[in-house]
RNA sequence: GGUCCGUUGGUCUAGUUGGUUUAGGACGCAUCCCUGUCACGGAUGAGAUCACGCGUUCGAGUCGCGUACGGACCGCCA
C-alpha cells in the first residue's frame, strides 16, 4: 500500500476519497463493537473508525491494537456524526477498509502527549518517544524551517556555503577546549572548534568575500538552561563590509525568518543603542526593551544625604542608582522586599535601600533620611504615589548587576512585559577589553581579533591606556536575549600585534598560536568582518520552549551527559594505547 | 570547583510532630461488559524490598551521615 497523505494533514476535501494512512496509534477507544483509534504522525492525528458489523474483520485487528503501534489502514474519508471542534481533523473520520500492524510496542514509559508529566530525564532517555509529541515536533519543524530560510536567503545574497574543519587547534583564552588525541602524533592533540572565527577570516585572506555556514561549535564550560556544549551558530563574514554592511544584511535574514517562520513583520533598521546607555539605564549588555523602568542614577542626589550609607558611596568614586516600580507600593510588603535584598547579595550589593511613595510623602525605613530629597528624586525618577523606589550603591558593576536583575523581576512580577513582542536591536560600541577578576589581567571582551574603533587606535601607542578603547563591535539582542554577536576584525598586522601585546601575549607566544593568522594579515587581508548567531537559541524564544534543550533533537542533561546513549562513555584498553592515554588511577570505574 | 533542592508501583504524586497505612490517590496496564467516542464509560485485578549504604531509635518512607543519580543557581561560557 503506497501512502496517499499524512494523517494529520487529511481534510474534509478528501471527503468520499480512499486514502491510504500510515502512523502510530495515539489512542484506541471501544466502545464495544466500534473502535476508535486516533492514528498520529507527524502532522498530527486522525480518527479511524471501525465498526464490527460492516468489516469484522478490521474491527478485531483494530481491537488488539494498542499505543504506539504501528499500522497502515485504507479507508474512505467521510464527515463525522458527531464532530470535535477542538482538534484540526475533527470534523471528518476516516472507515477502515484495510488494516495491518507494521510493528508492536512495548507500553511506553510515559504518555505521548503534550501535557508530559514525565520528568526531563526520562524523556531524555527515551527521546525518540518523546520527540513523538506534537509539541516537540513542532520545534523540529522551526528549526528546520530556520535553517532554509538561512540557506535561501544567504544563497541569494551571494554568500557561499563553506565548510571549515571540526578537527582543528587548541587555542588559548576563550573557553575550554574538547580535546581530540592524535594516534599519529603521540602526546598531540585535535582541538574542536568554539567557533570556526579563524577560519573564516582565512577565507576572507583567501577572496571569498562572502561565507556562511551552520557551524557546530564546542565549549567544554558547565551547561545552563540556554547553554549546550555542542551548539549550533549560523556563522557570517564578509569582506570591504562596515559594521552597518553586516548589521544590514543579517536585518534582512531576520525579517525573513519572522515572516516565513511566524508570520510576522518586523520593522528594521533596529534600534542601535550604545553599550554605555545600555549598560547604564538597562544594568546590562543585553537589554530587554518591552517595558521602560529605566536605571536612574540619583548620585548627585543623594550625595550629601543624612544616609550615611549613600553619601560615602558617592564620595567614593561609586554610584548610587534607582528604579521606579509603578503601583509596587501595594504589592510588595516588607518581608517580600527583604527576599529581594537577599537575592542581589549574590551581585554583591551590601543592601537595598526602597521607600513607598505615599500621599504624605516617603514611608520605609531609609526614608526619614531621603524625605528632604522626595521632591527631587521623585522628577528624576518619574515617580508618583503608590510607586514603590529601590536603590542600590555600590560600584558600576554591582549597580549595573542588581538593579539589572530587579527590573527585570519587578517587571515580570508587575506584568509589565508584553510577551508578544518581538524587540531587535543592536548594542554596539563595546569596550575593546575588560578586566577579569578571576583571572586577575586583562581580557578581550569579544575575542582578540576585534577591530577598534579607528580613533581609538591611539590608545595601543606606548604610554596611553589600552583600556580605555572602545571596538567596531555588536552583538544582537532578542527581548532581552543575546542571540548574536559580531565585530570587524583587525586587517592589519600591526594592530593585531599590539592588541596581542595588549592582552599579555609575548611576541613568541603569539607567532606560535596565531602565527597563521598574523602571517595571513601580512599577505593581502580584505578589511572585512561578520556576525555569529546561535541558532539553537534563536530557535528557542521563536518557539517559546523553555529551554534550549527543547529544540535541540538529542541534547546533553545539565550534567553534559547524553542520558539515551549514555555518552561520555569508557573505551577500551586498545583505544586507550592507539591514543597513548594513561587514566589516572583514582578515575578508572569498571 | 562551590551553594541549595530533590529521589515513594510503568508515570505523576499523598504520606503531619518518627507509631491505625496492609504505604493512599490519579494516569497507565490486564481481564470482562459496552455501537458515536474523542480525558469515552462501567466492573474486577495485577503492580512498590519507599535510590543505595551505614547510623540514631523499642520502632525509620519520615531523623543524621555518606554514595549514586537528577534539577536550579554561582564560578565559568574570549
Amino acid at each position: 500500500m503506497k501512502r496517499t497523505n499524512y494523517a494529520g494533514l487529511t481534510s474534509e476535501k478528501q471527503v468520499g476519497q480512499t486514502v491510504v494512512l500510515k502512523g502510530w496509534v495515539a489512542k484506541q477507544r471501544n466502545l464495544g463493537g466500534l473502535v476508535f483509534i486516533d492514528l498520529r504522525d507527524r502532522e498530527g492525528i486522525v480518527q479511524l473508525v471501525f465498526n464490527e458489523k460492516e468489516n469484522e474483520e478490521a474491527f478485531k485487528i483494530a481491537d488488539q491494537c494498542r499505543s504506539e503501534y504501528v499500522i497502515e489502514v485504507s479507508g474512505k474519508v467521510r464527515m463525522r456524526k458527531d464532530p470535535n471542534p477542538d482538534i484540526p481533523t475533527g470534523q471528518i473520520e476516516v472507515v477502515v477498509d484495510t488494516i495491518n500492524i507494521l510493528a508492536k510496542s512495548q507500553t511506553p514509559p510515559f504518555a505521548i502527549a503534550d501535557d508530559v508529566d514525565a520528568s526531563e530525564d526520562l524523556r531524555l532517555k527515551y527521546r525518540y518517544l518523546d520527540l513523538r509529541r506534537p509539541e516537540m515536533m513542532r520545534y523540529l519543524k522551526i528549526r528546520s524551517k530556520v535553517t532554509s530560510v538561512v540557506h535561501n536567503y544567504y544563497d541569494s545574497e551571494g554568500f557561499m556555503d563553506i565548510e571549515t574543519p571540526d578537527l582543528t587547534r587548541s587555542t588559548p583564552e576563550g573557553a575550554r577546549d574538547y580535546v581530540v588525541p592524535s594516534r599519529v602524533y603521540p602526546g598531540h592533540f585535535y582541538a574542536l572548534p568554539q567557533s570556526p572565527q579563524l577560519f573564516k577570516q582565512l577565507l576572507m585572506a583567501a577572496g571569498v568575500d562572502k561565507y556562511y555556514q551552520l557551524a557546530r561549535c564546542f565549549r567544554d564550560e558547565d551547561l545552563r538552561g540556554d547553554r549546550q556544549p555542542e551548539f549550533t551558530q549560523i556563522d557570517t563574514e564578509m569582506s570591504f563590509a562596515t559594521a552597518e554592511d553586516i548589521q544590514t544584511e543579517t536585518e534582512g535574514l531576520i525579517k525573513k525568518i519572522m515572516k516565513d517562520v511566524l508570520g510576522v513583520e518586523v520593522k528594521t533598521p533596529f534600534q542601535r543603542m550604545e553599550w554605555q546607555e545600555s549598560m547604564d539605564c538597562y544594568g546590562t549588555d543585553k537589554p530587554d526593551t518591552r517595558f521602560k523602568m529605566l536605571i536612574t542614577d540619583v548620585s548627585d542626589i543623594v550625595k550629601d544625604s543624612s544616609f550615611k550609607v549613600f553619601a560615602n558611596t558617592v564620595k567614593d568614586g561609586n554610584y548610587v542608582r534607582a528604579i521606579c516600580v509603578p503601583g509596587g507600593a501595594d504589592k510588595y510588603s516588607r518581608k517580600k522586599i527583604s527576599e529581594k535584598e537577599d537575592y542581589i547579595k549574590r551581585f554583591h550589593a551590601k543592601g537595598l535601600a526602597w521607600v513607598k511613595v505615599t500621599s504624605d510623602g516617603y514611608s520605609g525605613p531609609v526614608a526619614k533620611f531621603l524625605k528632604d530629597k522626595a521632591s527631587q528624586l521623585n522628577e528624576k525618577l518619574g515617580a508618583n504615589e503608590g510607586d514603590l523606589i529601590l536603590f542600590v550603591a555600590g560600584s558600576f558593576q554591582v549597580v549595573c548587576g542588581a538593579l539589572g536583575y530587579l527590573r527585570e523581576n519587578f517587571a515580570h512580577e508587575m506584568g509589565m512585559i508584553d510577551y508578544d513582542k518581538w524587540n531587535y536591536l543592536w548594542v554596539v560600541n563595546w569596550p575593546m577589553f575588560e578586566y577579569d577578576e578571576g583571572r586577575g589581567r586583562w581580557i578581550a571582551a569579544h575575542h582578540p581579533f576585534t577591530m577598534l574603533n579607528e580613533e581609538d587606535l591611539h590608545y595601543l601607542e606606548p604610554g596611553e591606556d589600552p583600556h580605555k578603547a572602545h571596538a567596531q563591535s555588536y552583538d544582537i539582542i532578542l527581548n532581552g536575549h543575546e542571540i548574536g554577536g559580531g565585530s570587524i576584525r583587525i586587517h592589519r598586522p600591526d594592530v593585531q600585534e599590539k592588541v596581542l601585546k595588549a592582552l599579555g601575549f609575548t611576541k613568541e607566544r603569539a607567532e606560535r598560536n596565531f602565527g597563521f593568522l598574523i602571517h595571513a594579515l601580512q599577505m593581502g587581508m580584505p578589511p572585512e568582518g561578520g556576525l555569529a548567531f546561535g541558532l539553537d537559541r534563536y530557535v528557542m524564544l521563536l518557539a517559546k520552549a523553555d529551554n534550549i534543550r527543547d529544540v535541540i533533537p538529542f541534547p546533553k542533561n545539565s550534567k553534559a551527559v547524553e542520558p539515551m546513549t549514555a555518552a561520555p562513555g569508557t573505551i577500551t584498553q586498545e583505544q586507550l594505547d592507539e591514543s597513548h592515554l594513561i587514566i589516572k588511577d583514582q578515575d578508572k570505574k569498571d
